[in-house]
DNA sequence: CAAGCAATTAACCAGTTGGTACATTACAGG
DNA sequence: CCTGTAATGTACCAACTGGTTAATTGCTTG
């Protein structure tokens, strides 16, 4: 068992002192990214500290210095690929945009930030596997996601006094939706084009993927006049999904 | 390394040469059963052939007996899980159904069938997490998987030609939607729960959701006229979502 | 019954793994 | 310059792990 955690609650401010060739800050910034990349890969019980330690270009002992054990890394790496994850999805600015553009927005940003950060997907689906228990033990986590929430909940709360969106349903249940299908894509990528062939993961197939969500998001959200009318008439992009109007006769 | 896999192609074939106290091929077949659910609760690399072995009351020598190593052990875990899993989705008869309902009752089939089966969930996010690795060496899991696709395309395609769905989708794409909603209900519902309470866990959160995403689905694959027709008509058990009419005024 | 073979057991092994003890280095402050 | 302390490197270990060797048991068949 170590003495005690160290000072440095904040990692990699390069400022410090200069207590080494580099500063201990850096050090543990960088066993927390190769341990990321290392978990990510081969998750908890395949990931080896030696491994991790052999990258770093450090020895094992500092891994147990600054972190206790490995599932204080990898509590570790959890909580720091939440945060930013979190702090990647900041501006996005959809107070500026009517409902339903927001709505679209807001689908199309978390389909796209989901595929653009692969390792963040497989360590959620790395702490599912292990039924989340270490997620439990992280009060920081809940406090990081109510944001995603909120997000949708203003979109949500908008569409509904301005007559777009249909009522009935929670920003919790919108955010599942959004999420699964964004997830989805990133999670099961690998057996799905393994026992389907891989159709959907080219740049096309993907795009395809990208329109139909938001559209099936957007066909589910909103009032069947206004999604009658709305859907379709910015869909030229693609080939037939979405027709110019109501009746296509 | 194993001289030769012994003949029993068949596991749990009980009429078998009572060899020992008990016949071989039942001893095989509860290796395997045992597998599953280390494996599936585990890992691959988090599970253990001792405490396999010991929980199958035989010992560790059997298992490379019959599987050869911890990853023929693996491999033969997931064909069996995929065999009995599509083996359980047979008689949903289909194709005596109009399309709409025939999709209907497909999109709550599977998202029931996800959630009943959570340790072939848990599976094949193991083996995603191995990037598809031991999938790719099954020709089996392929042939396997067929029928899932051609169930959805006979409905679709029904569908296309009395005129009630859009076209321009694949029946891959559309199970891909299905796939999604029904399997992240499962993968996902440790971290969703931890981060954002289990809500959607209950008993009422999940018939929300099944209700949800098969209208989602319909919403989507459905023509505009028919969609604001059909969506609804039946929907009095849940609440608000799903109007009567199109134009509720 | 002898031989051959499938099924099974028990002991064993070498490499790995998470984790630690201990010495050491470098700086900071007195 | 001396000492405390943060930071680090080295060597080490006990437990475990996947995998194997070799002997044994019971059935079947000639």
């Amino acid at each position: 068992m170590p003495k005690a955690e160290p000072e440095s609650t904040t990692p990699a401010r390069s400022t410090a002192r200069q207590g080494w060739k580099q500063d201990p800050a850096s050090v543990k910034a960088d066993i927390l990214k190769v341990a990321t990349g290392e978990i990510a890969t081969y998750g908890l019980s395949g990931s080896r500290i030696n491994v991790i330690a052999e990258k770093c270009k450090t020895s094992k002992r500092m891994i147990y210095y600054y972190f206790g054990d490995k599932e204080g890394l990898y509590r570790a790496v959890l909580e720091c690929a939440y945060e930013s994850v979190r702090s990647g999805e900041q501006d996005l600015k959809l107070d500026h945009l009517m409902p339903i553009p927001a709505l679209e927005t807001l689908v199309e940003f978390t389909f796209r930030h989901h595929s653009q950060h692969p390792d963040f997907i497989r360590l959620i689906m790395i702490e599912n596997v292990h039924n989340g228990k270490y997620l439990a033990q992280s009060e920081t986590i809940k406090e990081v996601n109510a944001p995603a929430i909120n997000r949708v909940k203003k979109i949500y709360e908008r569409g509904l006094q301005e007559g777009y969106f249909r009522e009935g349903f929670t920003a919790l249940e919108l955010h599942w939706y959004i999420s699964a299908l964004s997830f989805f894509n990133v999670s099961n990528r690998a057996s799905f084009s393994m026992v389907f062939g891989d159709s959907l993961g080219s740049a096309e197939g993907q795009e395809r993927l990208v329109a139909h969500t938001k559209e099936m998001i957007l066909r589910f959200v909103l009032k069947p006049d206004h999604a009658c009318r709305y859907i379709g008439a910015d869909r030229s992009e693609n080939g037939e999904p979405g027709r110019p109007a109501l009746n296509p006769a």
